[in-house]
DNA sequence: CTAGGGTTAG
């Protein structure tokens, strides 16, 4: 029965459990955390369920479970009815919580959750204060990482100076994050891969080659770390970003480990910010080999080409895309207006206030024009008239839900903006013109990271 | 038996 899908090892885990201890609660939560995970998340709960004596790892395993496949409203409700009927949470379940609060579209239930581990003495645990900071980083909220981060009294190891490292880093603030590495060493904390993940993606945001490249060696020579697929993408990314198109490619050819996906897409998409279209061709056709389902090299390769006035061969690579059946995911862009969060597709016409986005919209695009933004027509991946792209460019989602934020908040009022892709290169520039214009802070969550525009410029320095 | 940190892209 358990001999498919990796079950011979949660069967195993029961007979040794029950060998050493009755046949209870703990011997159930291990066959539970097996069917996580398996994926298995019904024959989990029935097990969680049936258990008449569920302890505090009972519903932690269960609450995780939930967590770990993508179910973060079952695993609210569960931990909700924990705190009313269940045990007292301890470290282990608020730092699995606090991980949930972190993918939400709101701070203010990371804050909560916050709240119980104070009232319940955990604010100090290492688990608890690790989840923390990376809560209110990908909440937006950078400041508040630091403050847990340096005033809370705890035994910082080597993932809490990893979390804030790396959140410095999704915050722009590459010199910020690479100076704490440089005291995590001084202070005799060990780096590990994941460290050095952050460390070489920090150099990356803030432009420094060299001292990415010297980190990579250090992580070798010293720390006796070997570099991952990770470490090799996040070096290519380096490169690339830096407009180091050809270093970049030779090193994908000469790194002593199979490219991946993630290897040929950073260089395809670096060749997409420096226009390089030769090179754009070679990433794409080696991305396609290994992911043909792969959206991103259509669309990337589709923009390469449109990017330099190659409308044929953009529309060769859509149709191609189109034929294979392989579909591109639609962005979309919300924001929080006290209790209710407001999405947005691009061009949405679905709002109830859609006429007052709009004009809103068009009223900015108008005044910042006349500041001297001008709209990135090479973006929209269409042979169109300029206007029509104009057009186009004006209602990205990103920028409806601006114009609604602003007529929904009062002035000064800072708007944050969560997105489900990557900014995109006229949306940063026109943004950028806007927190000018209406004096405003916006803070813009990407996928990754976290733009801060503020007086006409953005954190992460147009490094992104 | 339960926990916390990750690079690309759309």
């Amino acid at each position: 029965m358990y001999s498919k899908s990796g079950g011979l090892d949660i069967a195993q885990k029961i007979v040794e459990r029950s060998l050493t201890t009755n046949l209870n609660v703990v011997s159930f939560t291990c066959l539970l955390d097996g069917y996580v995970k398996l994926g298995d998340i019904n024959p989990a709960r029935k097990i969680f369920d049936s258990l008449k004596d569920r302890d505090v790892v009972a519903w932690t395993a269960m609450i995780v479970g939930y967590f770990q496949n993508g179910l973060n409203n079952d695993a609210i409700e569960l931990f909700q009815s924990m705190l009313t009927v269940g045990p007292k949470p301890n470290n282990y379940t608020l730092a699995a919580m606090l991980s949930v609060s972190s993918s939400l579209a709101s701070i203010d239930h990371g804050k909560q959750i916050h709240g119980v581990a104070i009232r319940s003495g955990e604010e100090s645990s290492v688990s608890v204060g690790n989840a923390l900071v990376t809560m209110y980083a990908k909440g937006g909220s950078i400041q508040n990482s630091r403050r847990v981060f340096d005033h809370v009294s705890w035994n910082k190891d080597t993932v809490s100076w990893t979390s804030m490292i790396i959140s410095l880093a999704q915050h722009g603030l590459g010199e910020e994050a690479i100076e704490l590495f440089e005291k995590m060493l001084a202070i005799g904390i060990k780096p590990d891969h994941i460290t050095y993940v952050g460390v070489i993606s920090a150099c990356t945001h803030a432009g420094f080659v060299e001292q990415g490249q010297n980190y990579f060696s250090l992580m070798q020579n010293v720390h006796k770390i070997k570099p991952t697929h990770s470490h090799y993408s996040c070096m290519i990314d380096l490169f690339g970003r830096a407009g180091l198109l050809q270093q970049a490619h030779n090193f994908i050819e000469k790194m002593p480990v199979e490219p991946d996906v993630i290897a040929w897409g950073s260089l395809l998409s670096s060749c997409k910010v420096h226009k390089n279209v030769e090179l754009a061709k070679i990433a794409a056709e080696r991305l396609l080999l290994i992911d043909p389902e792969n959206s991103g090299a259509y669309s990337a390769l589709a923009n390469a080409y449109s990017a330099c006035g190659k409308w044929d061969d953009a529309a060769r690579i859509r149709r191609l895309m189109k034929d294979r059946g392989v579909k591109k995911d639609q962005g979309s862009s919300w924001i929080q207006i006290k209790n209710k969060v407001h999405v947005f597709g691009a061009e949405d016409g679905s709002h109830p206030q859609k006429d007052v986005i709009y004009i809103t919209m068009a009223k900015l695009w108008k005044e910042i024009k006349k500041r001297g933004f001008v709209p990135d027509t090479d973006a929209v991946l269409h042979d169109l008239d300029e206007e029509v792209k104009d057009q186009i460019l004006s209602r990205h989602s990103e920028k409806l839900a601006i114009a609604f934020g602003l007529i929904s908040t009062p002035e000064n009022t800072t708007l944050r903006i969560m997105k489900n892709l990557r900014v995109c290169n006229d949306c940063h520039s026109a943004i950028k013109f806007i927190s000018k214009v209406v004096g405003r802070e916006i803070v813009v969550r990407d996928t990754t990271r976290f733009h801060h525009f503020k007086d006409g410029s953005c954190s992460c320095g147009d490094y992104w």
